[in-house]
DNA sequence: ATGTAC
C-alpha cells in the first residue's frame, strides 16, 4: 500500500507519483484529488493499479487518476492513461465492462413550478416506460441483420427507425457512431446478450433522473447550453448492457492468451493487452466502437421512451425535450495531443473519465466551439450533480479529460450492511425526491454513503481547471434498476 | 458494470 510521504504534492489538488517510485515505472503518474480525500484513494488498490498503468508499453506522458477514482478491474476506475499510436498497448481494462458507460442531459422548456403536481406520476410512467434491471430487456428485439445495422450506426438507427431526433444526433459525442465499428468482431454471443436490451437502463449505478437545476455558476456557458434556474431537466446514465460486457469479457479472455506472443507480460493478468495495431488489437477497437455504438443507440431510445412519458403525462410534445449532449465515459479513442511540444497521435484510454475538450476544438460542434464542450457529471443518488465545461487546461494536463462521477468508497456488500432499501427510499422521499427503483437490494447498494462527497470531487477539477463548472443540478425523481 | 458462475 502507498504512503501519502511517498506522493509529492504540486498543489492543493494534484500529486505526482514519481517515475522512479516502481521499477517498470516508464512515465510519472498523477493524482488529481484534495488532500482531505486522499485517504479514500489511498485505502483500495487504486493507485498500486495506477502505477501498473505507468508501465504500459507505449504510455506517453503520466497515468492519470481523477479524485472520484477507485480500484477497478487492472485500472482503477476514473483512470485515463494514453498510449503511442500505433503501436501502443490497447487494453481493455483500461476501458472497462461496461463500453461506452456515459451520460446524456436533456432539456425542457418547464420550471420545477410548472411540474412540481405531477412528479410522483411523471416517475411512475417513467418506471412503467423504460425497462430496467439485471438482464432485462425491452420491447426492440433486434434480428440478426439490424443488430449489426445497430452496431455499425449508433444512435443514428434510432433516429431512421422513428425513435430519436435527427437534431440530437450532432449533440453526441463522436456525432453517436463510430466508424471503425465492426459487427464482424463482436461474438455471437454478445449480440444475442444484446438482441433486446436497447431502451433498456440496466441495474448498478444506471438510473433516469429527473433534476432542477438548483444553481448556476458561469451564466454566460449556462446561457449558451440553454440551461437556467428552476429549470426542469432530465439526465441518462447507462451503457451498452451485457453487449458490452460480453464484448470485453471476449476479448480479455483472447488477449490473456496471446499477449505473450507480442512479448508483453503484464505486472497483473487483469492489465492484459495488445498493441493497438496487431490482429487482436484491431480486432477488438473496432468490437469496442460496435458497442460503443450500441451504447448510443440505447441512450437514443431510452430518450425516445422519456419523450413518450412527457407527452403522457404532461400532454406536451415529446420533441419540446431538447438533447444538451450526451458523453461517454468507458471508451478508447484515437486523438491528436501535444506531447513534449508537438502533437502526436495516442490512443487514449479513459475509463471512468469524461473527456473535456475545450474551445476551439474541432471535433465539437459548432455551439460549443466557443464554450468548450458540455461535460456531465453524476452524483450519488439523491445528492447533487453537475453541468462543467471543458478547457484548454485538460487538453494540456489530462489528455483532454475530466471526473466522471462521485465514486464508490464503499463496496456494495460493505454498504447493504449499512442501509436497507425501504429506509433508504423513505429518505430520499423526506427530502422530496421520489424513488423508484426495480429491487430493494439495487438501491441499498447505491445509497450515497456509499461514495464520496460530489461537491469535492466537482471542486477539485473546477481548481484545477480541468473542467469548470456551470450548474448544479438537484434531483427530483429517480429511476433505478 | 454483469444472464452477480467456467
Amino acid at each position: 500500500m502507498l504512503q501519502v510521504s511517498q506522493l509529492k504534492k504540486l498543489a492543493d489538488y494534484l500529486w505526482e507519483i514519481p517515475a522512479s517510485t516502481r521499477p517498470g515505472m516508464l512515465v510519472p503518474a498523477y493524482v488529481y484529488c484534495k488532500e482531505e480525500m486522499l485517504e479514500h484513494i489511498l485505502s483500495d488498490r487504486s493507485l498500486e493499479q495506477l502505477i501498473n498503468v505507468a508501465s504500459l508499453p507505449g504510455i506517453e506522458k503520466a497515468a492519470i487518476v481523477m479524485p472520484d477514482a477507485h480500484e477497478g478491474y487492472g485500472f482503477p476506475i476514473g483512470g485515463v492513461a494514453a498510449t503511442r499510436w500505433p503501436e501502443g498497448l490497447i487494453s481493455p481494462g483500461g476501458i472497462g465492462y461496461d463500453i461506452n458507460c456515459g451520460v446524456r442531459l436533456l432539456l425542457t422548456p418547464l420550471n420545477y413550478e410548472d411540474v412540481a403536481g405531477k412528479l410522483e406520476l411523471f416517475s411512475q410512467e417513467l418506471a412503467a416506460t423504460i425497462p430496467s434491471g439485471t438482464g432485462k430487456g425491452g420491447e426492440i428485439k433486434l434480428a440478426p441483420e439490424e443488430m449489426d445495422e445497430v452496431l455499425r450506426m449508433g444512435a443514428g438507427w434510432a433516429v431512421r427507425n422513428g425513435m430519436g431526433n435527427e437534431a440530437d444526433l450532432a449533440m453526441i459525442e463522436s456525432n453517436g457512431c463510430l466508424i471503425n465499428a465492426d459487427p464482424a468482431a463482436v461474438s455471437e454471443q454478445a449480440k444475442q446478450r444484446g438482441y433486446d436490451q436497447l431502451g433498456t437502463i440496466g441495474a448498478g449505478n444506471h438510473f433516469v433522473e429527473v433534476d432542477k437545476v438548483s444553481e448556476i455558476f458561469d451564466e454566460s456557458a449556462a446561457r449558451s447550453f440553454g440551461i437556467r434556474k428552476e429549470q426542469v431537466v432530465i439526465l441518462i446514465h447507462t451503457g451498452s448492457r451485457g453487449l458490452g460486457h460480453q464484448v470485453a469479457t471476449d476479448y480479455l479472455r483472447l488477449m490473456m492468451n496471446v499477449m505473450s506472443e507480442y512479448h508483453y507480460k503484464p505486472r497483473d493478468r487483469e492489465l492484459a493487452g495488445v498493441p493497438f495495431n496487431s490482429k487482436e488489437g484491431q480486432d477488438y477497437f473496432n468490437a469496442m466502437a460496435a458497442a460503443a455504438n450500441f451504447a448510443w443507440c440505447n441512450r437514443e431510445i431510452i430518450t425516445y421512451e422519456i419523450r413518450q412519458a412527457w407527452q403522457a403525462v404532461f400532454n406536451r410534445s415529446g420533441d419540446e425535450i431538447q438533447l444538451l449532449y450526451d458523453v461517454a465515459h468507458n471508451i478508447a479513442k484515437i486523438e491528436e495531443h501535444i506531447v513534449d511540444g508537438k502533437p502526436k497521435k495516442l490512443i487514449v484510454h479513459r475509463k471512468g473519465a469524461t473527456r473535456a475538450f475545450g474551445p476551439g476544438n474541432e471535433e465539437l460542434p459548432e455551439k460549443f466551439r466557443t464554450t468548450g464542450q458540455p461535460v456531465l457529471i453524476p452524483g450519488s443518488m439523491g445528492t447533487a450533480s453537475y453541468v462543467l465545461v471543458g478547457t484548454n487546461k485538460s487538453m494540456e494536463t489530462t489528455f483532454g479529460s475530466t471526473c466522471h462521477g462521485a465514486g464508490r468508497t464503499l463496496s456494495r456488500t460493505a454498504v447493504k450492511k449499512l442501509v436497507g432499501g425501504p429506509q433508504l427510499k423513505q429518505a430520499l422521499r423526506d427530502q422530496g425526491i421520489f424513488v423508484e427503483a426495480g429491487s430493494w437490494r439495487g438501491l441499498a447498494e447505491e445509497a450515497p454513503i456509499a461514495y464520496k462527497d460530489i461537491d469535492l470531487v466537482v471542486d477539485t477539477v473546477h481548481e484545477s481547471g480541468i473542467a469548470l463548472k456551470v450548474a448544479k443540478l438537484k434531483p427530483l425523481v429517480v429511476v433505478k434498476g
